[in-house]
DNA sequence: GCAGAACCCCTCAAAATCATTCATAATGTG
DNA sequence: CACATTATGAATGATTTTGAGGGGTTCTGC
């Protein structure tokens, strides 16, 4: 099976740790990787050169200024597995005709990946500031609208005034919109005032569902902008991981909660790997 | 019976399994294609060279940026090695502080790259509508605006009403232009009336000068849909091998030809990636 | 402060991986 | 069919990574 990781795996895999622990001690890191601690300490010190964590007696944190020129966070995507599949549940949400807003955010483009591999849909319009999933479009079948704005690099998608204003030109049946943390308490935030702003008018723009879309480990993290509140949704698709409270407080807030891969269902999407 | 794999195939695989999983080994891979190592390293290598994936040691990880323009880019490039002059050429005419337009095609995606490299530039602002330029972009030091509208993944730009609309609220100080034909009579059309319009805009909303980029195979070729007379140019960019009585002709009704690689320097750049 | 423990930095040998070459097999071309 | 071109897999030293141990440094509890 695993033999043993290569540098870059390792490394991907203390990172990942770290985003979700913001904190990982050289020990614990070395026992779970199964490498020695000198391994890990050469690994943490590569994660510093690239800026991504801060060397710390017996460990490492994650590096606090997150926003600036990530050259390797963004290749690590935290969740592959979780995203895949919430991004297939998502999708099969859609139904011939209509039209859907995309927000930026890996989640939503895995969504966008899943929609372009449904045969069975026709005539769908997807708006959205994600230039990713744009990208990800065919010549023919999908109607792709690019909203425009001011590019942002890291994440690959568009922002600002002339992106709201394109979209309080249009409206659509369902909203996709990838968050980074959900609450009860303070609904769904991002750490990008521009990205929430997009997803703002977009839900305001949304006449039929408004569906978030994220994997569990954005459940009770809170970020410092506000995208909307719990009240303003309709689905929370996310993955398995869910504590089950966070479940029943949701659907008590009338939210209804879509957990990916519940039911497998006769798929056979064909990639099995371990 | 498919006993082994193409290479085509095999890197197809191996495309899709770092898409998923971000980092792969070379062991790993060996092992899943049946392939041996040396193989794998060699595709690795390759896809490397298009610029998809990132060598480490042990593996490769997906490359960050840059999510999927080889197939377009790279494939139909009618003369790369013009192109890439005439790019050069192109952005050495931009200053410090300048806004731009920059319309699609893969001139002035080369126009772009060049405009990166340059290390001198401060405060340039680009506005375009052609999402492979938008991508190139780095994380600090160039502002891009990209406009929205619909999407058109075969040329990976947009076009269309929110597109100009969004045009007619901006300007600029120069504009870059590709073409697709330039006569003396039509002067410049293209086969695309959502691009002829875009660029028709763009040279109306610029104050400064309007280049025109294209090497010399367009010269004589006569488009479907007219972008604008040879009295709107101000500079046409192209290589050595236009005609020296086409350059005349342009000069005597006042356009400016610059052809690139008239000094030829020390490039060496040769081949690769841009 | 101070002792003990944990941790860090450094060096070094073993192991894994890499680049290269070469012979063979598969594929394409006239 | 003969020939040129390309792809493949094994073998080689060179390079990189890894883990262990010695000795200095920082942390912790008192």
């Amino acid at each position: 099976m695993s033999k043993s990781l290569i540098p870059a795996q390792r490394r991907q895999k203390i990172l990942e740790y770290l985003q979700f622990h913001q904190v990982a001690s050289i020990s614990g890191l070395a026992e779970m990787l199964g490498a020695s601690e000198a391994t890990i300490r050469r690994d943490l010190e590569w994660l510093e050169a690239e800026g991504i964590a801060e060397r710390t007696h017996g460990g490492a944190v994650l590096t606090q200024r997150m926003p600036l020129e990530p050259p390797y966070a963004r290749s690590a995507q935290a969740h592959p597995e979780e995203k895949h599949r919430i991004g297939l549940a998502a999708a099969s949400l859609v139904r011939n005709g209509e039209t859907i807003f995309l927000n930026s955010g890996t989640t939503t483009t895995q969504v966008m990946h899943h929609l372009l591999a449904r045969q069975d849909l026709r005539d769908v319009t997807v708006i959205t500031n994600n230039v990713t999933a744009a990208l990800a479009a065919p010549s023919l079948g999908f109607e792709v609208v690019l909203l425009g704005g001011y590019f942002r690099p890291v994440a690959t998608s568009v922002f600002g005034h002339f992106a709201t204003a394109m979209l309080r030109q249009v409206s659509a049946d369902r909203a996709f919109i990838g968050v980074d943390g959900i609450t009860l308490k303070y609904g769904c935030t991002t750490p990008a005032s521009g990205e929430a702003e997009i997803a703002q008018v977009m839900i305001e723009r949304t006449h039929g569902s408004v569906i978030v879309v994220a994997d569990h480990s954005k459940w009770g993290v809170v970020s410092n902008f506000e995208i909307a509140s719990l009240e303003s949704l309709d689905i929370f698709v996310t993955d398995m991981g869910l504590a089950s409270e966070a479940r029943s407080a949701l659907e008590a807030r009338s939210v209804h909660v879509l957990l990916a891969g519940e039911r497998p269902g006769a798929d056979g999407n064909g990639r099995g790997e371990s």
